[in-house]
DNA sequence: ACGTATAGTCGAAGCGCTTCGACGGCACGT
DNA sequence: ACGTGCCGTCGAAGCGCTTCGACTATACGT
């Protein structure tokens, strides 16, 4: 008892094979009458086109892939929703995603999956400023779109946060705060060399923001560890003792500088504001104060991604999209007004005895 | 320029287009030289099958389906990785995944997938325990395998976290710290009325734990919110004030637990132990102390479940696999030595002066 | 020596669909 | 009245592959 083909529906609808593929595509023009008697043989067999069949035919699989780094040991609650986000967007158009976990580098490997010819496109997510994917894909002439992108992209669609924005609105909220000595706390310099997109335009950002408000921009790299953040803090802190708000992009060492500051003595936000970027809830939250933070809108990134893709695919005009979203803030308890620096001058002295 | 066919294989090679197909799946023998000359000109070409085509013809697309819940709020890494590694493990074995976020309980949506002849067989995340999808796609006959598992799982292929083991295992490790009243936090009700399986499970797994240890068992249900942490929390010590330590199956509950700890003036882990059962490093390591855990071995199971359902499309004998995985302990700071209770009672009498 | 199995190959018939060309019919304009 | 054009439908030709039956050549047992 296999499932019934077109075949069967225009047998008992009493019209060519092709008829049906008309009424169900809409390609030419079906009579009214007709394509009832065709929908009623439909629902009565249960109809559903055999996609692989369809795809074959008609040279579009509606399958996109969407390109991952491979064990991607960085990722979390965001990229989850980046995936689920896009998922969901491919399914409301009728459309299905498949997963293609693959080395940033092993571009070989893509190729061949290209080859297959079973997406009609590719959704490539964390790009590198330079990213040998993009380059290829670009090569092969396949239709692409990405979540994140290349410094060069004038040419590409993309839909990433907007990570200059991003910095830009922690600064902001900071200095409406009160607060006039803001550092930027990265991830580490390798992955900033490395073209990391997010480590290096929130860097450039907040050197503008801060610019911008005056302000002495300070940044420090640091490992994605609470160790690292711990050091990197203290470090800081002797440098530039004057600093009372810290922007984050890097989760792991904020919790170290949470420590670090504890064992100051310094109360968050009483001594010390930090404003996390770019942090899920799901993160945020697990702190203690849970940490105000600019959240990305993963999900609707990856919506957005797909739309785009499937706009390039449907669409012959081809139109370039480009989205930029910033994250949205969420006040929760880790940053308040600038403090006394005197009185937490003094925290610190008591607690170095 | 579009991509080689087999067909143009086969003239390149002075074979027949079927044994070209006979080289390419060992179908049935070719001779060592013709193979040879096959090979030679597939990679001439750059030859790859055409997906959709073989599929067609074979009646086996090597594609598998990867069914999870729409819009799962309470998603984080640990799910993200079941992803991943189900992805990766489908891609080691030829076959491809496709998402398909649906709700749980709209299963004529399931079935219209289904009906597409798109896959060969699916993977079932977040199974409940009394779960529509598993009923319907026994009742249709497709070749299904599941991450997790409903109540009566007898006859059907599985991986899953053990939870029953987990959580014998922390209360073990509490036992050993010298802990004799501990406390289980569980989601909440309404979760575990629902047959959320990890909630049932553990929950069981606890009283089973405590009662062989020789304890009394105390479990709450608490939502999943700081606030009701804090809450929940204050209201069992109360009850008990004996409790020195917490196993917690729910990650936000715990940070308000933390906080309430902190505010009586509770050091963790000097006056009360936390272990959080089934956490991500990811999440684990962003409370003051960090959490010690039990972390699952999420990107194993997601392999898992998909060799077990590869397995059963492409053996005959149709094998059921069982497979329960334990969490692997992680030891970071929240769980020491049993506490001096006297000396909490001070604290906590100072603390609400 | 003979039948019989097996290796190695070919051609052709689909898999379930889309799409092209063709064709009859009816509505137009003139 | 007659072309012209479009509507609505049909049949057939693929899409690129797997697989079946058939065929030849070689190896085997007795």
């Amino acid at each position: 008892m296999s499932a019934p083909t077109m075949q069967e529906v225009a047998k008992r609808a009493n019209v060519a094979l092709s008829t049906v593929s008309y009424a169900l595509n809409g390609t030419r023009p079906v009579s009214e009458e007709t394509r009832l008697r065709i929908w009623q043989a439909m629902s009565e067999l249960g109809y559903q086109p055999h996609a692989l069949a369809r795809g074959l035919a008609s040279k579009r699989s509606h399958i996109i892939a969407l390109l991952f780094p491979a064990l991607p040991r960085g990722f979390g609650a965001t990229e989850l929703e980046f995936v689920t986000g896009a998922a969901e967007a491919a399914q409301g158009r009728g459309y299905h995603l498949v997963l293609w976990p693959t080395e940033i580098h092993a571009v070989s490997e893509l190729q061949q999956l290209v080859r297959q010819s079973l997406v009609d496109g590719v959704l490539v997510m964390e790009v590198r400023l330079r990213d040998e994917r993009i380059e290829l894909l670009q090569q092969i002439g396949v239709p692409f779109s990405m979540i994140g992108r290349p410094s060069t992209a004038s040419d590409m669609s993309f839909a990433d946060i907007d990570f200059e924005q991003t910095t830009r609105d922690a600064v902001a909220y900071l200095v409406q705060l009160g607060h006039r000595q803001i550092a930027f706390l990265n991830h580490s310099e390798e992955l900033f060399d490395a073209g990391y997109g997010p480590s290096v335009r929130a860097a450039a950002g907040f050197e503008q923001a801060a610019r911008a408000a005056g302000l002495t921009p300070i940044s420090r790299f640091c490992g994605d560890t609470a160790l690292a953040g711990q050091e990197v803090f203290e470090e800081l802190i002797q440098a530039h003792p004057e600093v009372t708000a810290l922007a984050s992009m890097n989760e792991r060492a904020t919790v170290g500088v949470m420590q670090a500051a504890a064992s100051r003595g310094w109360k968050i936000p009483d001594d010390l504001s930090i404003v996390s970027l770019v942090s899920s809830a799901r993160v945020a939250e697990m702190t203690l104060p849970p940490l105000t933070a600019l959240t990305p809108q993963s999900a609707e990134l990856g919506r957005l991604g797909v739309e785009t893709l499937i706009g390039q695919l449907e669409e012959d005009h081809n139109e370039l999209v480009q989205r930029l979203l910033p994250c949205r803030l969420v006040i929760r308890g880790s940053a308040g007004p600038s403090p006394d620096i005197a009185r937490r001058a003094l925290l610190t002295a008591a607690s170095t005895d």
